[in-house]
DNA sequence: TGCGGATATGCAGGCGAATCGATGCTGTAG
DNA sequence: CTACAGCATCGATTCGCCTGCATATCCGCA
């Protein structure tokens, strides 16, 4: 992976180009696959539909393995790989870990593929 | 896979749960992560922005094995998952095959992804 | 009817991913 | 200091997917 902890930023300070528009670049491509990739799982989406939905939008791992019914090992696999592709973040508190969403970083890749709107939030290089 | 010929249904007209809310059911994620991995790779995203950017919206197979640097069979796979997710359609013409992209499937992915507004185009069952 | 071009399908190699058990690491409690 | 609980990492296995080559299929044309 050459991911680790760079998708985040390629994420929420998009030089990717939207899917909209002219023709998609080869690395643009790649990087927005990369960050597409880590939600089309099953599992992820559900750790974060269940984060989302937690007491205080955060779970720790031991909240997180008997919903899903897979292995604790499994499930740290998995936030490890949401984490790196920038959607969620973990803070540790003692023996355990709470993930929680990242405020608009899935919003942020519902915006890259959605033509319509113009996103203000950018400078569009 | 028994995503073939369904998936666009249960995309255009979604009993797809969306992420935000309540925990996301298992059979749900799994039929999201299905569209999702179909958009997931870089091939595929490439290969809608080319469609989509395209003269009349529409392309067909030999004008897109090039830009790709793939063969031929290749970029048909590709067209094929894309099409059976429900984010292209086929219409062939004498010995052509023309792709185009579904109006509004793509969106209807990014709002099942974005938690804000009301979706108001569903009874929310 | 026979030919050639545009696509689709079958088959197989190779790489990446999902999963689990075992293990290591790190705080907390006693 | 020791024992234990919560997580992360390692190693191994299984499985799925991307890709290309070869081949089959379909259609228009001579």
């Amino acid at each position: 992976m050459d991911f680790v902890g760079t998708a985040l930023a390629e994420l929420t300070m998009p030089q990717i180009s939207p899917l909209a528009g002219e023709p998609i670049e080869k690395a643009d491509a790649e990087r927005l696959a990369g960050v597409l990739k880590a939600l089309a799982d099953p599992a992820r989406l559900r750790l974060l539909s269940l984060i989302q939905s937690a007491p205080d939008g955060e779970a720790c791992v031991c909240d997180l393995t008997a919903p899903l019914g897979l292995s604790q090992p499994t499930v740290s696999h998995h936030l490890r790989i949401l984490t790196e592709a920038g959607l969620l973040e973990r803070e540790k508190r003692g023996v355990w870990a709470y993930y929680r969403l990242v405020p608009s970083a899935i919003a942020t890749i519902a915006d890259l593929l959605t033509p319509p709107r113009k996103r203000a939030t950018k400078k569009t290089r």
